[in-house]
DNA sequence: TGTACATCAGTGAACGCGCGTTCACTGATGTAC
DNA sequence: TGTACATCAGTGAACGCGCGTTCACTGATGTAC
């Protein structure tokens, strides 16, 4: 990584060295404040301080960006959920249960990221990186989801790709309306985690979780 | 309602009578084709064949226009929902499905609605008309989840709420990633129904549902 | 039933603005010899 | 080690465009008498 020095009046000098990730910041910053429809090109380069022809030497137009950002979220949001998973310990329930906290924090504290990930109307196969950064972050719930898989009765246990899906589905749905980062999120009588987390014992036990 | 005759040409003489509809018409339109950030004021004017300045008579800016789409959105959603419970006939079992699977039809069916109701970035209390919009259509869910409840085993029960705020979320869920109509669909490798249906028996039997 | 008048729902021209995009250019950096 | 040169990553001015919004206006409709 290239550092420019910077000129006499604390102004960078002509290369900026690190516009791209300096786009990114900016995008997250407008994504954040205006959602993923108010943000622009032209105001992301003008929030890097930089003109508004520069952003063109890295990326094709407005989506590329984007496309960009939903990647590094998914990355981001892929590191949180491995985190939080911690290789199934102390216990698989424990750490479960923990993943789906990881689901609702980031959609929490991360809304421009998630608002670009999910919501930004971007196709999610734009890029072959997006979709592997947005494989790789399903991957950990649904290794997760076979080590609880392991632990069920066999009769009529369903694929531990299904069980994946619904407790995706299940963090999303609940991420999405009740615990979002933004004015959209609505209201709820409780916390979206003790929600979340009542949902994904009443699912595990209709798994027959846990018996005997 | 008033309906202006036609003058010679087939166009509308100069009151246009019914712009409020037509204007909701076009931005349906508009967020079906270019999502909900690529609808503008302007363009549903010009697609509703009147001036720029027509519009103004009847919503104060964009957002007042995209909170009726919404509204009216919720309002179908919420017929479509009663609908799909009848009354939760010939049983309740059978007709809570059908809800889900009409939460999935709306989403499919009606991309530009879904989109200006859960995903247009307005804040869900930007009217009292949408506020009230949206809290019908959760009713529905939240009834057909008291005859459900009703049946449980009274042991270790959740309330009634949680229930079908678990059912809403799961839908929405699947609905937003898997089954919705615009090029933002995630693939999924069995239909959207089936991963809905099997999600709501699981956690039926994790209550106890049908238990003797 | 006619008529005068108030109100409603449009027009169309105008404005300032920011956006996306292109262009020839140039300063900074890297490298071959 | 120095120098010439290629390449990279910016500039800044310019363009056409569509948007949101305002304004004085006017045609159509409704109503009081």
């Amino acid at each position: 990584m290239r550092w420019s020095s910077h000129g006499p009046k604390g102004r960078r000098s002509y290369h900026h060295g690190n516009l791209r990730e300096a786009l990114i910041e900016a995008a997250l910053e407008l994504i954040a404040s205006k959602g993923p429809a108010g943000f622009t090109f032209a105001e992301a380069a003008r929030s890097a301080g930089v003109s508004p022809a520069a952003p063109y030497r890295h990326y094709r137009d407005r989506d590329a960006l984007l496309g960009d950002v939903a990647q590094r979220g998914f990355e981001r949001f892929t590191a949180d959920l491995e985190t939080a998973w911690n290789g199934g310990k102390p216990d698989p329930l424990a750490a479960f249960k923990r993943i789906g906290h990881a689901y609702l924090a980031f959609a929490r504290n991360e809304p421009a990221f998630y608002a670009a990930m999910f919501e930004s109307g971007l196709p999610p196969d734009i890029s072959a990186e997006l979709v592997r950064a947005a494989d790789d972050a399903f991957a950990v719930l649904h290794r997760a989801s076979e080590v609880i898989w392991a632990a069920l009765p066999q009769k009529g246990r369903p694929p531990a790709k299904m069980i994946s899906l619904h407790v995706w589905a299940l963090s999303h749905g609940i991420a999405s309306l009740f615990a979002r980062g933004d004015a959209a999120r609505r209201k709820l009588p409780m916390t979206p985690e003790d929600l979340l987390e009542a949902g994904i014992l009443v699912y595990l036990r209709g798994l027959g979780y846990g018996e005997a």
